[in-house]
DNA sequence: TGACAATATGACTACCCAGTCATATAATAT
DNA sequence: ATATTATATGACTGGGTAGTCATATTGTCA
């Protein structure tokens, strides 16, 4: 958590360091994101950036809080919705509202897929683990919902297709930041929503329970 | 390419410089892993390391060169084997394959899986990018051939297919990557093999053809 | 033995970093 | 107007890095 001090600044200022940490942290690994560079580039002297976070992992957490809240709030009209749209159609809405998210938020979306893919274990492990965790026993829990609705084959084992689930979505948004890298996307989404079906169209059979057997 | 001074070495003295710095680039990013502390760890001077090697990405790209070879070495019986295993079974020895690569080979394992979460952009475009490209049309290949065959569903696209065999593969490796960090793992094997055979379940119905649609 | 080439070395340059701290300035309260 | 507190500052510490280079050592051939 920042110092009092960081949230007694005025708001333009408060706005100015984070912009500038989002995108130092989008650009480079929590290891290599320069504190230093940070406080250059907001034009602040770096002792003052001592005044407002504890250090460079207060910061970098700070950050990911708020890039999670802005999410959860982004995604609020997602959840609970699988009784009334089925299973691969809450998924399709969550796969896509998170591009949407990506698209209208890069560099948080950066952030959060450097996150993933961070070297540095200790703090992989602290912020991750937990949060993998959720989003595994989330799709858990969906699909295990979905098998006693006859939308998922009993066969299937729910950890694995929970995973898939987990990883079809960085693959998506791999896809984005890959793409975003050479150019501006703005409304490219459509192409995006379509590879989200095509995805979704292996997904559902995949993991779809039997029809027609005898 | 080391330089000629390199390859004149005594064959042990070269073998120890390949194993730390494998152990170097295992533990960090390209970045991050210091060629100082491979020449200390070695028992090499500093200035020793730059009449073997250009500068830290000759050492890099050499080490990854000797992985891609070994790896190639490993999985030569798996290839051209569509034919006569058909299409899933291809891939499970491939996945299979790969995983036992991987426990053998757990250093040169990381490495690759480094890489391809490698954040330094420069060095990712240049070394992944011909690779994954080799591996998606390697992929987009044999779905081709799978969907003439009818193993394969003409709906699906074959591009994204071919990702997702290739992250699946990504999936096993982390799951590999991540258990190796807690435990050795020697002949647990038989644990990681169920995992494949859970995700080629999903994967083989969500490309398989219909079979019996009116 | 002497001469020449190949190799080994570590101090050195020029840079980068996180985090600290004494001091200066501004704001507030008395 | 003074005293007290909150904030801003940048030089500094101690650490790290890649890559260079003049010098020393070793090996080889005559």
């Amino acid at each position: 958590m920042p110092k009092q001090t960081f949230f007694n600044l005025p708001e333009s200022k408060r706005d100015t360091i984070i912009q500038i940490a989002m995108e130092e942290f989008a650009q480079n690994s929590y290891l290599n994101a320069s504190i230093t560079k940070i406080a250059e580039r907001s034009g602040v002297a770096k002792g003052s950036m001592y005044q407002y976070f504890q250090d460079k992992k207060d910061l970098y957490k700070y950050m990911l809080e708020l890039i999670g809240k802005k999410k959860i709030e982004y995604l609020k009209d997602c959840w609970g919705q699988q009784d009334k749209m089925g299973f691969i159609e809450s998924i399709r809405m969550l796969y896509k509202r998170g591009l949407e998210f990506a698209i209208e938020n890069p560099l948080m979306a950066s952030i959060a897929s450097n996150l993933i893919k961070e070297q540095h274990t200790e703090i992989r492990e602290e912020i991750l683990k937990e949060n993998q965790n959720k989003s595994n026993s989330f799709f858990s829990d969906m699909i295990e919902k979905a098998k006693k609705n006859g939308e998922v084959a009993e066969e299937i084992n729910t950890e694995m297709g929970a995973r898939i689930i987990y990883h079809f979505n960085n693959i998506l948004m791999d896809m984005l930041m890959t793409s975003m890298e050479y150019e501006q996307i703005f409304s490219r989404q459509e192409e995006f929503f379509k590879r989200v079906d095509e995805l979704l169209l292996i997904l559902e059979k995949g993991l779809a329970a039997p029809k027609d057997r005898k």
